[in-house]
DNA sequence: CTCCCCAGTGCTCATTTGATTGCCAACATG
DNA sequence: CATGTTGGCAATCAAATGAGCACTGGGGAG
């Protein structure tokens, strides 16, 4: 800032040699000391020459990463909300509110698992569209074993989703699967408990509190945006939403504020307990689109989220109109271990 | 190279978690250490992220010169034949051997004078082309006495160009002109004692031990090539070849190894002494294209020249075909000095 | 099972680098 | 002419950095 200014103009002789001084110090990796003294100047020159050449953009430094992904968006997730990692997938040009999840969305986040799971750990998947997407994308995954979280969401036409996405982990891992055959939203508790008895189901729950790696998804409370609120009657509904409800994951309902609300639903629900998924070491949460930003932002405030990967519109939505919180970064154990 | 290679793909949180590194320690100019505190990890695992960062492309550092310069090319040439500054300009595409000196070539050389030339200074101009040229595309030069080192080469359609182009430096830096109305080559040496001891020339003449920037031009032994060889008889120009001449500088020859030949000539011109020459501090040599290639070899290697602004052309000809040879760079006082 | 190898990590020490300060020359001003 | 000011430059010292080394833990071969 204090010495050469941009507008001031280069002679070619100077151009010239902050060129060849740039190519040693970047390219070849020379020291600046080096180029002192092959250029017979001392080290402070050089330094000198090479700050003006970064000003004046003789030099020029650009992070590439590839196109899907926006590398300043999801710096500034991970650092604003605490993450461990935050992977912001661009959205498609054009596409409105409107748009759920893109397909890109799941196929980032089968990479991000391929990252985040190491031999031996225990897979935890949750039902959710984007998740099956992810699974259909896993291309390799180190051997695990694969435990479904909830139950499945039984209309629509991918019925069987979750179980599927189940078994496809399992199978690009080379690991067990532990699938479910139960849905997620039950009429009462009666019905649900007598489910959870049921011996697959039982078995697959055992493993709750052995999942090393969760990958769960974010709905809002509107119709076609949650799993659980289209299984509800009106009445129901209106009964939640009157609660406050902003956002819902795996059947836990949360406040703007991250806060849980309506515990009861969850008696209804075949699920991992929130308390045990707040155990688990590493929670990927999946969920893009500006529709639900806002549910996003609840969850991440309920400190049950360890990672996140998101879209460009949900991303803006966090950074500028929403705020981190009160909660701070979690505290588990690192997910190194099996 | 020894830690990650290039082929093992990175993840998403890998890939945005390095961007960011990288973000924060290229542009940001936060240092290893900070960024090491920032993410939680030690500075080596920092520096080993950029390092793969760079390896992968993460991270692309480009060198960006204004088109018509040749970083590379100028440094090669600089570092090879020990000059002081070299500026190679790129030759127009397609454009083969027989392409005279560039327009650019002037255009460029007057920068560089406006980078050499420091108030108070004596600039010598010698005849040439190119320096037409670099005079008319002069816009700004410090306060400076300019001084015409030879006489005027009498033909073609720039007749007094010489002149002109002292007249225009003058003009320019708005210091004194010392021009020379006389012939470069003349008839025979009692002609040429004649004219120096013309008041206008010898005036001029008398400015040669205070020149401190002389800006030259460089010819080959061939005919519209070089000025002297078209002023010269048949007879003459077969006596000089047969001495092996391989360039011609102001009047001066040169065979290929840069020593002085036909040493008689130079009593029939108006010029300035090699050896005066010599004692200049800041020598600009302005040749370019395939033809004057061997020419140039010839004078860098006879020590006369301090700087050298060519083409491409004719910088790979000395870069590959020609080597530097004995004589090692120049110990001339600096030219900072008025 | 042991052993070896290998990849990954963090440490130590020597070197490099940046921020600060002091110096000198050029210049404007009283 | 003396003096203050400014700008560029080099020296100093503390922080940052790189190269090499030791440690560890997992995986495969014997």
């Amino acid at each position: 800032m204090t010495t050469g200014r941009s507008s001031v103009r280069m002679g070619p002789a100077e151009m010239v040699q902050a060129a060849a001084m740039a190519r040693r110090f970047y390219l070849e990796g020379k020291s600046k000391i080096q180029i002192a003294e092959e250029f017979g100047v001392s080290r402070f020159k050089v330094a000198r020459v090479l700050e003006s050449a970064l000003e004046r953009d003789l030099v020029r430094i650009e992070i590439r990463v590839p196109a899907e992904l926006d590398a300043e968006r999801s710096d500034a997730l991970r650092a604003r909300y605490g993450l461990r990692n935050a992977v912001v997938v661009e959205s498609p040009e054009g596409q409105a509110s409107d748009a759920p999840d893109p397909e890109n969305l799941g196929a980032v986040a089968a990479g991000l698992l391929g990252e985040l799971v190491n031999e031996g750990d225990v897979l935890g998947l949750a039902w959710g569209r984007s998740i099956i997407t992810m699974a259909n994308a896993l291309d390799r995954l180190p051997p695990c074993t694969v435990v479904q979280l909830t139950g499945v969401y039984d209309a629509g036409t991918a019925e069987r989703g979750s179980v599927e996405a189940v078994r496809r982990a399992a199978a690009v891992s080379g690991g067990e699967a532990h699938p479910m055959y139960a849905p997620m939203v039950l009429p009462d508790a009666a019905t649900a408990a007598a489910l959870r008895k049921q011996t697959g189901i039982a078995a697959a729950m055992s493993y709750f509190d052995k999942v090393t790696v969760a990958v769960v998804s974010i709905g809002s409370w509107e119709p076609r945006v949650s799993t659980v609120y289209d299984a509800l009657s009106d009445a129901e509904r209106k009964h939640y939403a009157d609660l406050g409800v902003a956002a819902e994951m795996s059947s836990h309902l949360f406040d703007a504020d991250g806060r849980r609300v309506g515990r009861d639903l969850r008696e209804r629900c075949i699920t991992v307990d929130a308390d045990r998924l707040r155990r688990v070491p590493e929670v990927v949460a999946i969920a893009g689109g500006m529709r639900k930003a806002q549910a996003v932002g609840a969850v991440l405030r309920s400190g049950l989220v360890t990672s996140l990967v998101t879209d460009t519109a949900a991303a803006d939505h966090l950074l500028n109109h929403q705020s981190p919180g009160p909660r701070p970064a979690l505290e588990r154990a690192d997910p190194g271990e099996a």
